[in-house]
RNA sequence: GGAGAGAUACCCAAGUGGUUAAGGGGCUCCCCUGCUAAGGGAGUAGAUCGAGAAAUCGGUGCGAGGGUUCGAAUCCCUCUCUCUCCGCCA
């Protein structure tokens, strides 16, 4: 959400960001709600001024009242009678503009970054950054759920008789190992200054719409039957909620956040739940870093937060490369945004495992979230990024750790919290 | 789940239909003193939208949304949330 000043003041860095994003169809939307705009400013000034007069009447009429002088005060009552029928239409013309006016902010894209690479979508997107060497034993890799199963660390079958495809029981030192990595992440975190959180799994109607689309929503939300509340699809739901509608004082920025929660999805949409495994599930961990920052310094924040997450790969022997979505990918809310990819030694490619994202002051402007500056009130950026999301993290962990025994070797640092153990062995 | 109380500024809190939403604390500035503390004075309804080159002017705003009225913090309706006690409970 941009400001509507800004695209009053300079329509056409508006319909350029547009044309970047390849959202040809959206072009006409700016002169239409330029138009709307000034006609919404014109009743409006139209209004306030019928408002202040009757103000004014009314306050008369009192002082009328009191000093016993009824008729004069009758025929004033007539007055502000005849004013209110037109305020009642101008007050409609308001609130049709105004609503018309805000559906169509809502719809035009952030601006983009000047750096942001410009394609159409996701085959365009661009390879920034190739971290480790990427290895194929001379074994073969089994699929991820193989690798588990053997090591009788997942239990798939009966967690379809409890809760249905998309769910899974962890079991014995896969079990373990999700949380030591959890564990290691969160320390790894406040390590790097930030502050740990253990927030709300669930939220109430209004924080969900504050924090995404109502499309997103469908797609995503669980919704608790009879309570106005839903599962959150990740941590960044509460993290972000929690400043709905408030102003911070500057000295406090940036807030550096760290937060672990489950994460439930729905997975409604163009992929849902189709294979078999702990790729795309109906819950998850995840270990999440937000980021609520002056605008002069989010870029600044935004190379240092997907880099922890590299960091964090690389502590653990996982080759990683970073992907820059491209402007027709970018979601409308973005500025900018990267993808972080672990090398799959059994599929030969990198996938998914986290995603960064400068969302600018959109957020902020559409939550109400505003720094208390010296020169008035601002809105700040905000960013978020995933430090590390298990199980499907695993996936990537196991098969970069597996030896060709069927044994994982515990990279150095996870050791701790596994125990001391240095090797999951292999069973029977 | 049951019962009761409440929601007004940064905090506490007064305000039962009418001119400018009391008062206190805190905070900011000034004076006195000056190491601090105490004392005296002034300011302090945020936020947000609109008009204006600006000074400034105006609208909205007392949990939310409706209604009554010339006029609502105040009266009526609906809803939400918070607190206290009881019950249940990791």
């Amino acid at each position: 959400m941009i400001d509507i000043k800004l695209l009053r003041a300079n329509p056409d860095l508006v319909k350029e960001n547009i044309k970047k994003k390849f959202q040809f169809e959206k072009l006409p939307l700016v002169d239409e709600v330029i138009q709307l705009d000034q006609e919404y400013r014109n009743a409006k000034s139209k209004a306030d001024t019928l408002r202040s007069r009757r103000n004014s009447i009314s306050k008369e009429i009192g002082m009328m009242m009191a000093k016993g002088q009824k008729e004069q005060a009758e025929q004033a009552k007539k007055q502000v009678e005849e004013m209110n029928v037109e305020l009642e239409h101008l007050q409609e013309l308001e609130d049709k503009l105004s609503k018309r006016i805000n559906e169509i902010m809502l719809v035009i894209p952030n601006i983009i970054d000047e750096s942001v690479p410009i394609g159409k979508d996701d085959y365009e997107n661009v390879e920034i950054e190739r971290i480790g060497e990427p290895f194929v034993p001379d074994f073969e890799i089994p699929y991820h759920v193989d690798i588990m199963e053997r090591l009788k660390g997942i239990d798939i079958d009966s967690a379809r008789k409890t809760s249905g495809n998309g769910f899974y029981y962890l079991r014995g030192d896969i079990a373990r190992l999700h949380s030591a990595i959890l564990t290691y992440a969160r320390d790894f975190m406040i390590d790097k200054g930030f502050t740990y959180y253990i927030p709300p799994f669930m939220i109430r109607g209004n924080i969900v719409n504050g924090v995404m689309s109502f499309a997103e929503m469908q797609n995503m939300m669980y919704k608790i039957e009879g309570e106005d509340l839903y599962l959150i699809g990740t941590s960044e739901h509460s993290m972000i909620g929690k400043f709905v509608d408030t102003i911070v004082p500057e000295d406090e920025l940036p807030y550096k956040l760290t937060s672990y929660s489950p994460c439930f999805r729905k997975e409604v949409g163009a992929h849902g739940i189709e294979e078999r495994g702990v790729y795309r599930i109906h819950q998850f961990e995840k270990q999440e870093m937000v980021i609520i920052c002056k605008p002069e310094e989010s870029m600044r924040w935004f190379n240092e937060m997907y880099h922890i997450t590299v960091d964090f790969f690389r502590s653990l022997d996982i080759p990683v490369r970073v992907i820059e979505c491209c402007s027709g990918d970018l979601a409308d809310l973005k500025v900018k945004s990267v993808d972080v990819e672990a090398w799959s030694p059994r599929q030969k490619k990198y996938f998914e495992v986290g995603s960064c994202s400068n969302l600018g002051e959109a957020q902020a402007r559409r939550l109400g979230i505003r720094v208390k500056g010296k020169e008035g009130n601002y809105y700040p950026h905000t960013l978020n990024n995933t430090v590390v999301a298990p199980p499907r993290m695993l996936i990537a962990f196991l098969e970069n750790n597996l030896n060709a025994d069927g044994s994982v070797r515990i990279p150095k640092p996870l050791r701790v919290y596994m125990g001391g153990k240095e090797i999951i062995e292999a069973k029977g």
